[in-house]
DNA sequence: CTTCATGCAAACCCTTTGCACGTCG
DNA sequence: CGACGTGCAAAGGGTTTGCATGAAG
């Protein structure tokens, strides 16, 4: 079958990657884990905001922003940039990769391809670039959404 | 020598490409056009509206946020997001395209080429998607920044 | 206990919008 | 003239911050 998409359906993982970093598990940040755990796709913090309310859960914006910030900075999470120009996050694990996003059911994989970076190297130098980071963002239908009848 | 970078130096084309597509050429718009021209890598709106105050022109930031707009729908420049998050605008070529910032001197320059585009057809393919879009920014030192002693 | 994290609300962006006035063609 | 564009200021989001309170280790 399909490889399974961001197979991460619970909190627990983005917690211990936190705790191992030396930071405190809360409750707020539990929460904040199984919501993110909870999203097949990218998400925005107002998206959090707006589940956690939802779920009748009370937790700050504040904290919100500030787990992202924390999980993105530890990799947990990436934030990635609509063509829209929101900013969103997609959990990923911490390697070297891409996302594409599907345009339908906004799931997103992580594209680890060795010929998608070497030829980006390539273009690089013959821009005369010494390439030091390089993003890319693939939009398009995924394979489920691509399967299955159009709506 | 090495391709000349944006070598867009007057405002002129961005006038020309408004009135080509049947929008006025007002002195507010001229003036944005000249601002851009004189930028020599990626800028921000809140940079045109801030030498817009340096050189002692009075444009509404209204104004700039709306000529940007009109600018890239008509694909004269484009905007990038930068790994800050920060949305930026290069003024650019219209055809497909992506750009490679340098991130010593902020100039772009623009990358076509087409096994960059096999490969990210090809990478999307494999994880199962049709690609509708994409969009890629390298970031590293430019041919100029490279070549140059490293202060 | 002591430090770290939270919540709240205010503060701060950045960007968009409504509307009366000005101006381009 | 008549439509289009501008400026202003206010509104609107999203994100950050200061500070007193509360929980974690």
């Amino acid at each position: 079958m399909r490889p399974s998409i961001n197979p991460r359906r619970d909190g627990a993982p983005l917690l211990e990657i936190l705790g191992r970093a030396g930071y405190r598990q809360t409750e707020p940040r539990r929460l904040v884990a199984a919501l993110i755990a909870r999203q097949t796709g990218h998400f925005t913090a107002a998206d959090l905001a707006r589940s956690a309310r939802a779920g009748e859960i009370g937790i700050g914006r504040a904290t919100i922003f500030r787990t992202l910030e924390l999980l993105g900075e530890l990799e947990a999470i990436e934030r990635i940039d609509l063509p829209t120009g929101e900013h969103a996050y997609v959990s990923c694990e911490p390697v070297h990769h891409h996302h594409a996003v599907c345009t339908e059911c906004h799931r997103t994989v992580d594209i680890v391809d060795a010929e998608l970076h070497a030829a980006i190297r390539e273009a690089a130098r013959r821009a005369g670039f010494t390439a030091e980071a390089h993003r890319i963002e693939l939009y398009g239908r995924c394979a489920e959404c691509n399967g299955s009848a159009t709506p």
